[in-house]
DNA sequence: CTAAAATTGAGACTGAGTCTCAACTAGATT
DNA sequence: AATCTAGTTGAGACTCAGTCTCAATTTTAG
């Protein structure tokens, strides 16, 4: 099953009136690994160039509340969109001389996770491993000639 | 001494140009747990307030360069700062309704971690963990009647 | 002291995202 | 199928955080 349909399920079931135009914004945003607002936008507009800027906006908020939409932040720049649906949680270690990105998952972590939340007496919506480092072959590289850290940007990703 | 004469000599280091508006802002944001960058032009215009917006952006830019400032990003509103220069290691905890943050410590946390990094070979350099959530206040309020109050936690008062 | 370089204040500007509202559906109900 | 109505849309004005410009000022180097 595509995974647009089980997100449309998924919005259906919350009752959210699936449009024309959601459905464009949805299949347009899954179809992407990661995206900014805007370039949503532009992507959209190139198969419907009526579809107002608000709607796109629009869907990615319910994407959201729908708990399917991650929002990646960085220092510079608007933040990257990615939808999660589908996908299993993992976190990140990333070098941050050569930019690899390894993806793990560890249990141990999210167990104890729901812990320390509950000793707040908060409710867990969504959490953000990263771990920066040197990887192996970098550490044993002199810093002045190791090639320039490429910046993380869309390859970034957030749990 | 001082966490700001700290943070001003690091800035030094650097060859950056201490002025008087610098060592303001540098100090009321040092006194801050956690602002935003308007509470921060707020604050330093109540002591000095022909300082300009501008020059307060610049030094939050400065302290990011320095690698001593922290970016808490949220879904709504503005990000949080958090000046981090010569505070233990934590992590944090947020509601996404009323933007308070919680600092917590958690070793099993952290040593879990150093045996992940070291199973890829990695060595490990920093880290963030976020935890998004409602606080307990906020899972009973109607979410459209939720007050926004900023959390302007102060440490101390410097004049 | 003087000249060059860096920083500042003020406010215009940008860009992301939100809001308003009249016109328009999706989907439920005859 | 026709009707009804609450939810949705397009268009563009608007808000807000953050950046930029530039003349005036301050700092540092010589
Ligand atoms: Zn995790
Ligand atoms: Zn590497
Ligand atoms: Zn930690
Ligand atoms: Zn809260």
């Amino acid at each position: 099953m595509k995974r647009f349909v089980l997100i449309e399920q998924l919005l259906k079931d919350k009752g959210i009136r699936l449009t024309t135009q959601r459905r464009l914004v949805v299949r347009r945003a899954v179809s992407h690994l990661h995206f900014t607002a805007e370039e949503l936008v532009a992507d959209v507009r190139a198969i419907e160039p009526s579809v107002a800027r608000g709607t796109v906006y629009r869907v990615l908020i319910l994407l959201h509340e729908a708990g399917v939409l991650e929002k990646h932040d960085f220092w510079h720049g608007p933040p990257y969109y990615e939808v999660t649906f589908g996908k299993a949680h993992h976190d990140h270690l990333m070098c941050v001389q050569c930019g690899e990105i390894i993806e793990f998952q560890e249990p141990r972590w999210e167990r104890l996770q729901e812990e320390v939340v509950k000793q707040h007496g908060y409710q867990l919506l969504s959490h953000t491993h990263k771990l920066y480092g040197l990887c192996e072959r970098c550490q044993h590289v002199d810093p002045k000639r190791a090639s320039k850290p490429p910046h993380l940007h869309v390859e970034e990703v957030v749990a």
